[in-house]
DNA sequence: TTATCGTATTGACATGGATCAAAGCGACAG
DNA sequence: CTGTCGCTTTGATCCATGTCAATACGATAA
């Protein structure tokens, strides 16, 4: 039974606007005629925003719609009965989050703000109503999909074949990557989620965390400071990746 | 079990027909009316053969269709520069291969049939194509993909949260259930992968994978022989699941 | 300023699963 | 039938990471 949001939502009037929107190649707009765009913008019903520790939505809420993150940064997270949880993602501008819903009509996971955010939001159904008229948008709503299974297999092969270290390694520079790809500084950079919840979704345990990034900073990696990181060696942390580990 | 034909074809001519397939409900098909079951019919091109240990793609082959598999087994996987390799999925009949492809028009990942083994083509612009005039196709699409998003979900969880014995019951319970709702016996199966292939899907080494059989089998969950395995208490596995393991 | 609370770091020790090694088993070719 | 080969089982030992515990840090509120 789909249980209702236990936060109030917060809509705000505005339309969204995927054709003044910075994050075109990032997200579903790419390619699109200008004609193309604007029935895309009057699709994308409104704007979200969330505080710190907001829930976008949980397990079990019923799927109405996909979110576009366009500001801030989010976790998804699936909570098994006994309280263990995995953080299966985090996501940041230009991202598509929800899509765990379409198969069930239901969501499997939880998305949190990490810090205060601003979504799109789309209604799926529309969606695909729209994606069966104009075919970019539908190959590129296929496109993010695929990708997100890219993903996982990724993170499959860090989980069931990595050692901490290379986790720690892979995590940074994939980080290092994402704000890069956004104009952010590829070298330094605020993580807004904590050890444990980095540990989560590495499948490590906070003290490891914490233990591998002080062993970076040892051997000139990195730069830690809690939560601020700063790349020193990034060829050192991908030469970690690379080679033979065992 | 089936067996060896001598003949190494790989395309038959025969048409593929979804609107005779017994496989309506997992595959693309659920809900098509006959008129749109028959164009879907004449959109699968051909059914493709392949041997035990023949690959259906491989990690940088151009992506060009997905596959239904239509009779036998695969296992999909991704491989690391340093050899290793991790499983990142086991497909039976009427589940579909390939999605990996579409998000860079090149596969991700490898498919390679397990037994002789049976697919339907579906080359991806015609499925593009008709999902766009089928509403109801289109959504099948959609829902298969997204459940492939939650069963990664599920092996995140697994791979990141659980303990041997707990990855290996939800293993058990997880081929049970799809034999199950093949039609086949929830209680008895062969695997059709070695220890290694479990122990890499499961982020295990096989030794562990071959220890926690044994174990299973002294304490009266299960019965082993080789590939052969008879699940004697289905609750006592599911009971190791959903203990607080520690 | 000081108290508090969530988060992070660090140390000491325990352990589950990996590693290394040796048989055992079954299918198949000759 | 016999030998070979791939796969599986089992034992002994090791080690990476988990666990438990103490302390430190930084933001915020009083």
């Amino acid at each position: 039974m789909p249980n209702k949001s236990a936060v109030p939502i917060s809509l705000v009037g505005i339309k969204a606007a995927c054709s003044q929107c910075s994050l075109h190649e990032l997200c579903l707009s790419e390619g699109l005629s200008k004609e193309e765009l604007a029935r895309l913008d009057s699709l994308v019903g409104a704007r979200r925003k969330l505080k710190r520790q907001q829930s976008l939505y949980r397990a079990g809420d019923a799927f109405e719609a996909l979110y576009a993150v366009r500001t801030g940064f989010f976790k998804t997270d699936v909570l098994l009965e006994d309280g263990r949880e995995q953080v299966t993602g985090f996501q940041m501008a230009g991202e598509i989050l929800g899509m765990d819903g379409i198969g069930t009509e239901v969501h499997t996971c939880n998305a949190v703000a990490l810090e205060d955010s601003e979504v799109c939001v789309i209604p799926f159904a529309l969606l695909e109503q729209l994606s069966r008229e104009i075919q970019a948008l539908q190959h590129n709503f296929h496109k993010v999909m695929s990708r997100e299974l890219v993903r996982d297999q990724g993170l499959m092969m860090l989980l069931g074949t990595m050692r901490a270290e290379e986790r720690l390694a892979a995590f940074l520079l994939n980080m290092s990557q994402r704000f890069t790809s956004r104009g952010y500084s590829a070298a330094e950079f605020h993580l807004r989620m904590t050890r444990e919840e980095i540990g989560s979704y590495l499948g490590l345990k906070l003290e490891t965390v914490s233990r591998v990034f002080s062993r970076f900073q040892e051997e000139g990696f990195i730069a830690v400071q809690q939560k601020h990181i700063r790349i020193l060696d990034g060829d050192g942390l991908r030469r970690l990746l690379n080679q033979r580990s065992r």
